[in-house]
DNA sequence: GTCTATATACGGATAGAC
DNA sequence: GTCTATCCGTATATAGAC
């Protein structure tokens, strides 16, 4: 029931991607890490050269699948602008709910170096030359939908999923909500935000 | 044109108000707000005992004005609940374009300390049993707006206004936009998150 | 590859002079 | 109230044995 094999550098990989995530950058241990992993602080540097360049290949990885899973969404010529909002909306919504740590984490860090980080990586025009933004604009043209510029649905989508993840405590407090009914309230966004985006969008005839 | 005057406890506040937004807690360093206050360390902790305590009153005084800002026009009675979503849009995008590091400080704190911190504070059913939740309520009774759970109109609108300071650098990378391209796109969602979140409440008859 | 031991530097906090 | 000097703990990183 494994993926990786249980080595070494996969167990310390796995450990520090779970404590950075927890603790940020600047929070996290090489010690922390090490002790997690069951090996000691030299075997983490003898895999991996220092604590920023073990940090820089998790937080790749972990903004790629952030941005990465939406990406494949709105780049599927198959299905319709309405049907990609949905689509995005609640797969999106599962994979935040089995890493709810990765929005807080990814946007403190990126927001920390002032987006520097996010120029080495391989997505320039991935999201505003995709299908979806076609489709949309078409759409426009035909006053089918409201005239609005594309990237402000995107933000909203995106936004309304992703809050709930990164502000759970706040969210908690502000509505009185325990565990089990902040889940209820965020299994309701699969459905109630594209709801929402589209009927906004779409010009009543 | 100065509110507080130029003492040292004051400099210091200030100074660490900027630092710690900008680096957090634990990226911060007391030398690095001792020299921009121009005083030194010592100094630090004869006004102010330890890190720990500086760093909770600014956090504190930070989570306050970030949630007291909206708490504050939801409970205006002078109003409808059209005109409190208006409001709140307007105005608290008005307060992020003047503290912009806010977001992302005061929900990465929280989120690491698991919202221990916001037990101690002073709003326990500030937003919950305000006057816009029993507007909306009230409105759900007479059939003019859809059966949704309250909280989720909260969390659309708050969702909608901040997620584009507090995910900035990606929401540029993505968008392709410039920094002056980005304050027009949060400028437009004054009007936008409110007129989308009305829309889809009200019922057309 | 994996360990123990250590080098080196830095950060928070305090003592004590003025 | 403000400073200099310093203590003490801890963090990353490396040297070197096995």
């Amino acid at each position: 029931m494994q993926k990786a094999p249980d080595t070494a550098p996969q167990r310390i990989y796995d450990t520090a991607r779970k404590i950075f995530r927890e603790k940020g950058f600047d929070g996290a241990r090489m010690q922390e890490i090490a002790d997690e992993a069951k090996i000691n602080k030299a075997l983490l540097h003898y895999y991996f050269k220092s604590k920023e360049k073990l940090f820089q290949e998790i937080l790749r990885e972990d903004v790629m699948s952030f941005v990465g899973s939406v990406a494949f969404v709105v780049n599927n010529p198959a299905t319709t602008w309405q049907e990609k909002i949905r689509l995005i909306s609640s797969t999106y919504i599962e994979f935040l709910k089995v890493n709810p740590g990765i929005p807080i984490f990814v946007l403190n860090e990126l927001s920390r170096n002032g987006g520097a980080f996010l120029r080495e990586l391989p997505f320039p025009t991935l999201i505003r030359q995709s299908v979806f933004m076609q489709q949309i604009i078409a759409a426009q043209k035909e006053k089918e939908i409201i005239a609005i510029e594309p990237m402000q649905i995107i933000v909203t989508v995106i936004s309304g999923l992703v809050f709930p993840f990164a502000a759970k405590p706040m969210v908690m407090m502000m509505g009185g909500l325990d565990e089990q009914q902040l889940a209820k309230l965020i299994e309701e966004r699969k459905t109630l935000v594209p709801d929402m985006v589209i009927g906004f969008l779409e010009i009543k005839k």
